[in-house]
DNA sequence: TGATTTTTGAGGTGCGTACCTCAATTTGAT
DNA sequence: ATCAAATTGAGGTACGCACCTCAAAAATCA
C-alpha cells in the first residue's frame, strides 16, 4: 500500500495539519519542521494521491487553446483533435477550450491574455508568431499563475521546456534528405512554396532543406520561395510563372499545410515532378495514396494536442513531466504507412 | 459542475442507494426502475467521476507485461519504458510488472496464464507467437475478468481491438518502398536477413516488402531469406556466403532489431548497398547517424507500452477507447528526423 | 387474504486529501 | 521572567463515490 499524509505524521513525528502545511507550501511552519517532513517524504517515498487532492479541493483544470482564426484542414484537425482530448480526458477533470485570434494582431492578443483570470483559466496555449508583447504578456500570466506553453509555431524566445512542437529546422532538413534521394540524380531545380516567409516555422523549414540540399545534392538547385500569402489566385499565378520560366523543374516543396493549388498546377505539368509537402490533411493524405505526393513531412495533431494538456496540468501541479512522451515526433508518411 | 449521484438520484426520483446500484450493476432492482436510471444518465449528461469511485474502491489496477526472455535491445527498450509508465501512471493508480517467458515454450505460456488470479492481475498484455494454447489460456483469462491484449507479435486469431502494435505487412511495405526508392535504379539484387521465419511478424513484413518490389521495382530482386536464429556466428557465415555468391547486391533488409552483425558485414563490403533495417536501438540510431543505416522502420516502444496500459484500463473499466491515440504509427526515420 | 419474496430507501462509514477553527505549546524579544 | 508572536496539534467537514446494513414498502405467489 502506498503511503499515506497519515503515515507522514507518524513518521515525521508532526501531525496532520503540519504534513498539510507542509505539503501546500502554506505559511506558519519552522524551517526544520519542513525539513523533516520532508524527509519522512523521501523516506517513505510518499506520493501525493493528486486524484484524491483534487476531490477534496473540487479542483478542475480548465485550459485554453488560442488558435489563429485561419481555416485551414490542419487547423481543423487540431480543433478535432481538441474536442477528442476533452472527452479523453474528462475523468481526469481537465477540459479545454478554443479560442480564435487574429495571428497578425499582437495587440489584440496581449490584450486578451492581460484579461484572463487565474479563477477561470488554469493555463494557456498559444500558437502565434512571435511579438514582443505578446512574450511580455505571456510572461505576465505566468506570475499570476496561469500555466502557458506555445504550440507549433513556437515564441522565438521562448525556452525549449515551453514549446510543443517540431524542430522546423529538422524537419526542412527532413523534407531535404527526401527530396535528394528522390529525385533524379541529374540536374534539377527544386522549387520552394510557402504561404509567407515572415513566419519562423517557414524560416526555418527552408533554412534545413537548404542545407541539406546543398551539402549532399549540388546538382539541384533549389529557387527563391515563392509566397501565396494565403491566396489561391496568387498562388497559382505565380506557381505557373515559375513553371514558365524555369526548365527542368524537378521537384516542389511546399512548406505549409495548405497544398491545394501548388499540387493543381504541378500535377498539370508535362513532366513529373517530386512533391514533398508537410501537414497530414484529408487533401494531402489522398494526394499521397494517389501518388501525386511522394512524401509527407508531419507532426501528430492529436498527439500535440494532449501532450500540451498533460504538459500544462504537470505545470499546475508542479510535477515533472515525462519527457520521452512528450517529444513530438517529425513524422515522413508515404504512401505505404499513413 | 457536472452532475453527481446525488442529481442523479434527484432526477430519476430514486435514492442514492438504488442510484448506485444501478451504476455498479448490483441485483435487485425492477428493470423498468434502471430504464428510470439510465434516462437520467443520459438527460443530465452524467459523466460518473471514476477517481472518485476508484479511491472509494481503493482500487489500484495491476497489470503485467509478459515478454520473451531474450535480450536484444529492442526488448530492453520496451521494459525501460515500462518502469518510465510505471512512474507517469503512478497518479492515476495504475503498475505494471515484467514477467519473462520462453516465447517458444506455449505450454509454460498457458500455465503460467492459468495461474493468474483476478485479485492479484487486472490485465495482461503478451508478446509471444500464436500457440493455439496461448490462445485458448488468453481466452479463459478474460472470462475470469482479467483483460488482455497481445502486442507487438500478435495472436493470428485475435481480434484486431486486442492486438496492440503496427501493420506488419504494411511495415514491409514501407521498407519495400524507401528500398525502391534510395537503391539505384540499375538492376541489383536485395539481401532479406530475419532472425527466423516461423515468426508471424517476419513473414508478414517479408511479404509488403515484396509485394511493392515486384510491383515497383522490377529491377529488384529480392533473395530468399536468410535465417539468423539469433546466432551472430551463423549469421555472419550465412551473410557473407550470400555475399560471395551473388554479385551485385544493392541493398539489405534486415527484418527484425539485431542489425549488428548484418551491418559488419554489409558496411566490410567493398560497395555500398542500401540498408534497411527495423526498431531504433541505440545500435541503430547511431549507424543511422553515421550513415551506415539509410532508413529505419519503427514503432515507438513508449507508446506501445503506455497505449496497452490505456487499454487494459479502459477495459477494466468497461470503457471506450481514444482509437486515434491508441493507433500506433508505422515511423520512418532517416538521419534528419532521428 | 396472508405469507413470501423482491425492490427500495435511509443512513452510515471510509477512501486520501484539502482546508478550516480553536486551543495548546513553544519560541523569541524585552 | 513576562508577554506577545509564532508554531503546532486536535478535530471537524467536505469532495464523489462504493459498499454495507436494516427496515420499510411494494410486488408476487399461494
Amino acid at each position: 500500500m502506498r503511503p499515506t499524509t497519515k503515515d507522514l505524521a507518524i513518521a515525521a513525528g508532526v501531525s496532520l495539519a503540519t504534513v498539510d502545511r507542509v505539503l501546500n507550501d502554506r505559511s506558519g511552519v519552522r524551517k526544520d519542521t519542513v525539513e523533516r517532513v520532508n524527509q519522512a517524504i523521501e523516506k517513505l517515498g510518499f506520493i501525493r494521491n493528486l486524484v484524491a487532492a483534487n476531490l477534496a479541493r473540487g479542483k478542475d483544470y480548465r485550459f485554453l487553446f488560442l488558435l489563429p482564426r485561419g481555416g485551414d484542414q490542419f487547423l481543423a484537425g487540431v480543433v478535432a483533435r481538441i474536442t477528442e482530448a476533452n472527452l479523453a480526458f474528462a475523468p481526469e477533470m481537465m477540459r479545454a477550450e478554443v479560442r480564435h485570434i487574429h495571428d497578425s494582431d499582437p495587440h489584440q492578443i496581449a490584450n486578451l491574455l492581460g484579461r484572463l483570470d487565474a479563477e477561470q483559466v488554469d493555463g494557456v496555449a498559444i500558437m502565434a508568431p512571435e511579438f514582443p508583447q505578446v512574450r511580455d504578456a505571456m510572461a505576465r500570466l505566468a506570475e499570476r499563475g496561469i500555466a502557458t506553453v506555445s504550440f507549433i509555431s513556437g515564441q522565438i524566445s521562448s525556452a525549449p521546456e515551453d514549446f510543443v512542437g517540431i524542430d522546423n529546422r529538422a524537419a526542412g532538413a527532413t523534407a531535404g534528405r527526401l527530396m535528394g534521394r528522390f529525385a533524379p540524380s541529374v540536374a534539377g531545380k527544386i522549387l520552394v512554396v510557402a504561404e509567407t516567409m515572415h513566419a519562423r516555422d517557414s524560416l526555418e523549414r527552408r533554412l534545413g532543406f537548404d542545407e541539406v540540399i546543398h551539402a549532399d545534392y549540388p546538382h539541384l538547385t533549389v529557387l527563391p520561395s515563392l509566397e501565396t500569402y494565403g491566396d489561391p489566385e496568387r498562388s497559382a499565378r505565380i506557381i505557373r510563372a515559375s513553371f514558365a520560366s524555369h526548365a527542368g523543374i524537378a521537384g516542389v516543396y511546399v512548406l505549409g499545410p495548405e497544398a491545394r493549388v501548388p499540387l493543381e498546377i504541378v500535377t498539370a505539368q508535362p513532366t513529373r515532378a517530386t512533391i514533398i509537402a508537410h501537414e497530414r490533411t484529408p487533401f494531402t493524405e489522398a494526394a499521397l495514396l494517389s501518388g501525386q505526393i511522394d512524401a509527407l513531412i508531419t507532426q501528430d495533431p492529436g498527439h500535440l494536442v494532449r501532450s500540451v494538456m498533460r504538459i500544462l496540468r504537470a505545470r499546475c501541479d508542479r510535477r515533472e513531466i515525462l519527457a520521452s512522451q512528450e517529444k513530438i515526433r517529425i513524422e515522413i508518411f508515404i504512401k505505404e504507412n499513413l
